[in-house]
DNA sequence: GTCTATACGGCGATAGAC
DNA sequence: GTCTATCGCCGTATAGAC
């Protein structure tokens, strides 16, 4: 059963829920120890402090959520092909955790100074093959519209965007969260279309 | 002079900066008085607290850059000039202001529950004639993709979400901020074209 | 490994003198 | 309106018993 948790993971896992759901800054130890149902001292014993619990946490939750966005960039798909999966996969990751984005965007603006060091965020970001192949692809010919950077935000923005502003959509559309759920599938199939198209403008 | 500001002024200034740097949590009501130079109890005289100080910023801040944006929805331009003009200026205001996306973001995540402060973000997404233009248009046949909300949530992702992964942009492309600043501006050509061209789609 | 107990510093907020 | 002084509370961290 999902009873026997090691006490490391019963903090681990109860920190994660609070960090998502209140934000770091606005989650305590305190409240961690009680979720967790552990002492407040032993807080302290497996994780030196609350930064370096939440390192491990936020380096944890990233790569266990990008490794297959990842792959998929780096496979040897066409490029229409791979943007369509990237993007399906994507929506799909964080249809199944809504949080992430607004906990991503807040952790960039939290340490703008430590950005570097982290190592995690930049696995959020790797893009060389994918962009060789839009190089390529304008080579040939098949695409006009060419710069990789460009068009990675772009994709980036139509997938993430809409779920950092769930709430603002939600209640200005007075959407129940199944309708916003269906909101979300919808752009599965709008995305990579609007993305596809982008390439060949003028 | 602008060296004649009033005590009020000082406190709501020097927090303003602070809050769109650090964000609210992570700003104390003693650095807000040590940087408006005056003493931590004047603070409390003219705010009642902190929290009401923000409330006080963060909607003075929205009134004041939404107001521009919420006019141009509202003209009767034709639906493309309108896309472009709301475009262009959308990223001029947050070009001017670019921390003010992840402060917005880190608001929306941290106020869940709370409706003070959702009614200044509601005026951040408002549409009610522009959303009718669309459908218009659509009744006409002049465009085939006629839901409003994707097309806005659309446009919104465009435009902000650069803004809030600057520095993961700027890290991994090895950006300055005026090649960075660069970048943004071309968006200002781009973006309008992939959403007018969206509507068009089959 | 787990607990109790506590030290410590910083926080938001206020009372009260001037 | 502005200041000093201080309150009670909370988050972090540790010492030491079991």
């Amino acid at each position: 059963m999902t009873k026997n948790k090691t006490t490391e993971q019963k903090i681990f896992d109860a920190a994660t829920e609070l960090f998502l759901e209140k934000g770091v800054d606005r989650t305590s130890v305190r409240e961690i120890a009680t979720k967790a149902d552990i002492n407040l001292a032993l807080m302290n014993y497996y994780f030196r402090s609350k930064e370096n619990l939440f390192d491990a946490i936020f380096s944890q939750l990233v790569k266990k959520n990008t490794r297959k966005l990842i792959k998929i960039l780096d496979s040897d798909l066409g490029l229409e092909e791979k943007v369509r999966q990237y993007v399906v996969v994507y929506i799909d990751m964080l249809s199944e955790n809504p949080l992430l984005v607004s906990f991503v965007m807040s952790i960039l603006h939290r340490s703008r100074e430590r950005i570097t060091e982290m190592k995690a965020i930049s696995s959020l970001y790797s893009t060389d093959t994918f962009a060789q192949q839009i190089i390529e692809e304008g080579k040939k010919g098949n695409i006009r519209r060419t710069d990789p950077t460009q068009f990675y935000v772009d994709m980036l923005s139509l997938i993430a965007f809409p779920f950092a502003i769930k709430l603002l959509v939600m209640d200005k559309r007075g959407f129940t969260e199944e309708e916003f759920a269906e909101f979300i599938q919808e752009r599965k199939e709008r995305v990579p279309e609007m993305l596809i198209d982008s390439l060949k403008l003028r």
